[in-house]
DNA sequence: GCAGTATGTTTCCTTTGACAACATTGTTTC
DNA sequence: GAAACAATGTTGTCAAAGGAAACATACTGC
């Protein structure tokens, strides 16, 4: 009678491959995971897997709607409202995302990619829509204290956004030609949210 | 004696391949290249490929090398000066931009991520850097005809391609929550030009 | 306690990238 | 102009990966 070696059933298989392949991305980056190295991590046969995902895409789908799980959190938390005016609100909003961006470069990117793909899964878009829906609530709150012009908030934030994505996908190791991408991010900050100033 | 059913040599292989792959990245995007295939479509043997490019990486930046050299070439044309004024200039260069991007949307994909790796060679990055040298120019003369406010140019640029690239980043079938990126695109430029306008 | 289902395993197949040894063609040098 | 040599392509082989089918074990509801 042995002590259970190992026992039949894992238990929570998913989800430890989930975590075990965020762990792996964060590592060697997306080229590094594959099913059977995960399910050796997990002391587990490697066909396994297939019984929570459909395929391997279907992991890393999941893995990316949970990638903006985390980054919906995080935003939430930066958008919460400290009274600081606008301008101070939106760059501690746009440093968080580029906070999380750099934190877990190949997760973030993965998660766009697959949220470009043509088949990408509904609750994939829908977990993206979440995480990108503070932004207009902070530019809406802009709105009415005065400091921003009048519009369709999402519409207005998503310049604001693009800004901060598109700098981090045109910079190369958190800075663009020696210059670190926090400063960048206030620069660009600063300057937008004087261009979106009511014109009386 | 045979007329040649095929010749030892095939003659230009590195040029066919990269070619091959060019059409394979269009067709099904990166995850349907294989070094095989393209040699079967080349008629040529399975190894062959590795006279030319250490392993697959490296057929892939050259690829991408090949991507911003075309890139910089659409940047060119679309630069030029026809007396427009800056935000007619600006938002010429956004959409060629834009449309290089929707046009060939694997081949884009895979030149920046191909610039992100670590190790990615320097030819690459060279590549890149000649592409986005543009849109500094613009704005330099932009400046030079009191249109844009003072500053290091090549910064001024850096957050306009940024909201242009995030906006294909965060968008999805080249357009977002319905609207076309050729209208956004419009919309964000001529914001970000009223904000540069040199505040007298 | 028993039937049915969920979960994990074994075994096998095909494709892929990479490597080594060899064959053919093109080029240079004397 | 022929012999060495370099460049280029081929054959054969390997290990690793994703995927599929058939089977084994544990759990659940009745």
């Amino acid at each position: 009678m042995k002590a259970s070696p190992r026992p039949y059933h894992h238990g929570n298989l998913r989800e430890a491959l989930l975590e075990a392949a965020a762990r792996a991305l964060e590592t060697g980056g997306v080229g590094s995971l594959t099913l059977r190295e995960l399910s050796r991590e997990l002391g587990v046969s490697h066909t396994s897997p297939r019984r929570h995902f459909a395929d391997k895409q279907a992991l890393l789908d999941a893995l990316a709607v949970r990638g903006f799980e985390r980054l919906d959190a995080v935003m939430a938390r930066a958008a919460k409202d400290r009274g600081e005016d606008f301008n101070a609100r939106l760059t501690r909003l746009a440093r968080a995302y580029v906070g999380f961006a750099l934190k877990h470069p190949a997760w973030f990117g993965l998660m766009f990619e697959a949220k470009h793909r043509a088949d990408a899964p509904p609750v994939l878009l829908d977990a993206s829509d979440g995480a990108f829906a503070h932004p207009p609530a902070v530019f809406a709150q802009g709105q009415a204290a005065g400091e921003v012009v009048v519009g369709d908030p999402a519409r207005l934030s998503l310049g604001a956004m693009a800004a901060v994505h598109g700098l981090l996908s045109i910079s190369t190791n958190g800075q663009f030609k020696g210059i670190p991408l926090d400063r960048l991010v206030a620069e660009i900050i600063e300057r937008l949210v004087w261009g979106l100033r009511p014109r009386e």
